[in-house]
RNA sequence: GCCCCUAUAGCUCAAUUGGCAGAGCAUCUGACUCUUAAUCAGAGGGUUCAUGGUUCAAGUCCAUGUGGGGGCACCA
């Protein structure tokens, strides 16, 4: 980013905004008024006060009040006529109190209409200086575009039909010192958008709802697995060894001990050495960093759920998957159809399940177990070939020729057990893990396994991953102390890994993981 | 790390073949006591991302750099 597009900070002398919306934070405290606001209890939100346009009357000169004829989604065309028909009287509401951003304004002669918008929703307020006084007519003339206000009225309608507060008293909350994006577009440049996520969220539409509906799938999964009796706890995310996946990690320093740190990359090692110590319910939902490309699935930090039941197995787990995704759709008040891009997913439950074999057959068009077709599959893919166990190859030619054709929901399993190194075998075959991942979209978001529990294995299966792999790029960094812990008796458990990340993206059918993180990482403004 | 696209007023965008840098919103002044992206009349606002180069002349063409977007690679 250029220097000309940095804010108004630094030497440079104040924009023709910023000068004029100073001098007006001058008067208003001339007025004396704080232009910095203050507490301002009693209010209700404006989606609250929007919900009582029924409580409003008409009061004729002489008679009783009677209701405005019924309004099925508030305004009809032909209220002016309506009220000239009624002849003398008036309009009578509740008396409401409430406070937003001011997002439009508009003058009628000395009349003001301005719309203020809270996180509920948006309302217009009539500010006629009969009805504020003197006084707050001339705060009123101070107000800008982005400014913070309340409000005491009555809850009205317009001559046009639209519900208004018709303002009796009015209140300086904040002053904005910028102007608001441009009115019809908002913000369009993405950077921006991201960069100035107060402004995105205030101006852009559906982001509000969208991180409240991700607050609200994030709670919804902590109350299914409360319910179900699990314990959330919470690791350490400063480790010593990288482990529980295949990434690199971010390194960082321990200035007292003077020792390498790196940041997490997973959340499996620490929950599996809880489970050895009797927590036999036992999740995190918590940020793992991974020093990896950016993409729009992939940000270096994002939050991952990883779930652990003991005497359970990777079908337990595909079980609370369905529960886990079923729940938090229902927690945003959306259907199990849901539409997503171009396309639709339907989550209703049981979601399917099918074998890696069968859908490599399916998809890739060669038996999984012939070796020479994958290997010619694998050199028209482009797939690196030389020096690859024959598992990992496959694998390759899974990602690259099958995942895409996953819309899903659809469980995979049964996973070649060399691939899965923390992954206990299937005992009627051995070269089989108990492992499924749940595909929807193409986009891998849940994975899960019978953990592996017999130390000895698990010490072996890190020193064959180890061999021929450079120490970054294997998720198998030999960890003596977590082979330690298993040594002491670890309960067949079944293990569950869901990246929160992209289920919100699914869920709230966002193109981008940049979408649903609300400071995804951007490089430092201005930078050389 | 590689490839493609992109950067013009606070914001959203124009600018013909290389020929005087423009509009809308926002701001300021004025009119209007039921407006609805209010309207009407006027005014101000620019190091065209940066640094070089080609040219009589560069927002436009070329090179390099930087930010951003997309794709690839990486990501069991």
């Amino acid at each position: 980013m250029s220097g000309s597009k940095s804010s108004s900070s630094g030497p440079a002398a104040p924009g023709i905004h910023e000068t004029s919306r100073r001098e007006k934070l001058r008067k208003i405290a001339e007025l004396g008024r704080d232009p910095w606001g203050s507490r301002f209890d009693d209010r209700a939100a404006i989606g609250e006060i929007r919900s009582r346009a029924d409580e409003i009357h008409f009061q004729p000169a002489s008679g009783e009040p009677f209701a405005l004829p019924l309004m099925a989604d508030g305004s009809p065309p032909d209220f002016r006529a309506w009220l000239n028909e009624q002849g003398a009287g008036q309009l009578v509401g509740p008396q409401v109190r409430a406070a937003g951003r001011i997002v439009l304004q508009r003058k009628a002669g000395k009349l003001r209409f301005i719309d203020i918008q809270d996180w509920t929703g948006r309302i217009q307020l009539f500010i006629g200086k009969q009805q504020v006084g003197e006084s707050d007519f001339e705060l009123a003339g101070q107000f800008d575009l982005g400014d913070l206000v309340g409000v005491d009225g009555m809850l009205w309608r317009t001559k046009t039909g639209e519900l208004t507060i018709l303002a009796e008293r009015l209140h300086f909350l904040g002053k904005s010192l910028e102007p608001p994006p441009e009115k019809h577009h908002g913000l369009q440049d993405p950077e921006l958008r991201q960069r100035m996520r107060y402004l995105d969220l205030t101006y852009s539409e559906g982001v509000m709802e969208r991180f409240l509906n991700r607050a609200k799938i994030i709670q919804s999964i902590r109350r299914t697995l409360g319910d179900r009796g699990f314990c959330e706890i919470e690791g350490p995310t400063l480790h010593t060894i990288a482990g529980g996946a295949a990434a690199r990690p971010f390194r960082t320093h321990h200035n007292a001990l003077d020792m390498p740190l790196v940041l997490r990359i997973a959340l499996e090692l620490h929950l599996k050495r809880l489970l050895v110590g009797g927590m036999e319910r036992v999740y995190e939902l918590g940020r793992v960093y991974r020093n990896e490309g950016i993409s729009p699935r992939h940000n270096p930090e994002f939050t991952m759920l990883e779930v652990y039941q003991a005497y359970g197995d990777y079908r337990t787990m595909m079980e609370l998957t369905e529960q886990l995704v079923t729940q938090a759709i229902r927690a945003i008040g959306a259907p199990l159809r849901l539409p997503y891009g171009d396309a639709e997913i339907d989550f209703t439950p049981p979601f399917a399940r099918h074998t890696y074999h069968e859908l490599f057959e399916r998809y890739a068009g060669v038996s999984p177990d012939d070796l020479p077709a994958i290997r010619s599959l694998a050199k028209e893919l482009d797939i690196e070939t030389a020096n690859r166990h024959p598992d990992v190859l496959k694998n390759a030619v899974f990602e690259e020729r099958v995942e895409d054709q996953l819309h899903g929901p659809v469980f995979v399993i049964d996973y070649p057990a060399s691939i899965c190194p923390l992954t206990k075998r299937k005992a009627s075959n051995p070269e089989l893990a108990e492992r499924f991942e749940l595909f929807l979209c193409g986009m891998e978001v849940a994975n899960a396994y019978t953990e592996l529990n017999d130390p000895d294995l698990q010490e072996q299966l890190f020193q064959t991953q180890l061999e021929g792999l450079p120490e970054e790029d294997s998720m198998a960094k030999m960890d003596h102390d977590f082979v330690r812990a298993l040594r002491h008796g670890m309960p067949p458990a079944g293990g569950l890994g869901i990246g929160i990340d992209r289920l919100v993206m699914l869920l709230t059918n966002s193109p981008t993981i940049r979408d649903v993180i609300l400071f995804p990482l951007l490089r430092p403004e201005g930078s050389p």
